[in-house]
DNA sequence: TCATTGATTTCA
DNA sequence: GAAATCAATGAT
């Protein structure tokens, strides 16, 4: 097992959010055991991101965001499904990468439905927490940008910026 | 294509 | 306190 250190979540979300797919999220204990291979992230870089929650200013809901890379920042949209982010760039950066799309799972909703992961996994640290973190299991997948998905209102520049990554070849 | 859904945020 | 908002999904 190889734990994905600290420093990997320091980096700027772009980054991050192109070598996450193709790694895996392992959860253990508090939700549904398993390995989930990351497929899809977008990255969104807070303050200079108005497509970013954290672009609006500080709240109780993006403060999770304001931590230091390598926490989960879980939170909920339209009434039905959970979103999975994960935190990058330092203290005070309000940067993050979200989970599109895990290996057998479609789309972002379904993602943490399939994993069981709930609001207590909000602001879990993954390079300490022992139910979740992140492996590198060596594969690098070829990957797909493009425009990130649901974000119209936050106009030009941002909502075609390719932030996007996806791994080119269909998984199942 | 459209209605549903409920936590979070914003306004009075 | 009450209303509007929203990084989506599933049914039609």
């Amino acid at each position: 097992m190889s734990r994905i250190i600290r420093e990997f979540f320091l980096s700027d979300a772009v980054s991050v959010a192109r070598l996450l797919p193709g790694m895996d999220i392992v959860m253990a204990d508090g939700g549904i055991p398993g390995h989930y291979m990351i497929t899809e992230t977008e990255a969104y870089l807070g303050d200079n991101d108005k497509a970013c929650h954290a672009s609006k200013g500080r709240t109780k809901r993006t403060e999770v965001m304001y931590l230091e890379g390598g926490h989960l920042y879980i939170y909920f949209v339209y009434g039905m499904h959970w979103m999975m982010n994960i935190v990058t760039g330092p203290m005070g950066s309000p940067q993050a990468v979200l989970i599109r799309g895990v290996a057998s799972y479609c789309g972002p909703g379904r993602v943490t439905k399939g994993m069981g992961i709930d609001r207590s996994f909000n602001g879990e640290d993954l390079t300490t927490s022992p139910r979740v973190w992140v492996e590198d299991k060596g594969y690098k997948p070829g990957l797909t940008t493009g425009p990130r998905i649901g974000i119209n209102y936050a106009g030009e520049p941002w909502v075609s910026k390719p932030w996007r990554f996806k791994i080119t070849e269909k998984q199942l």
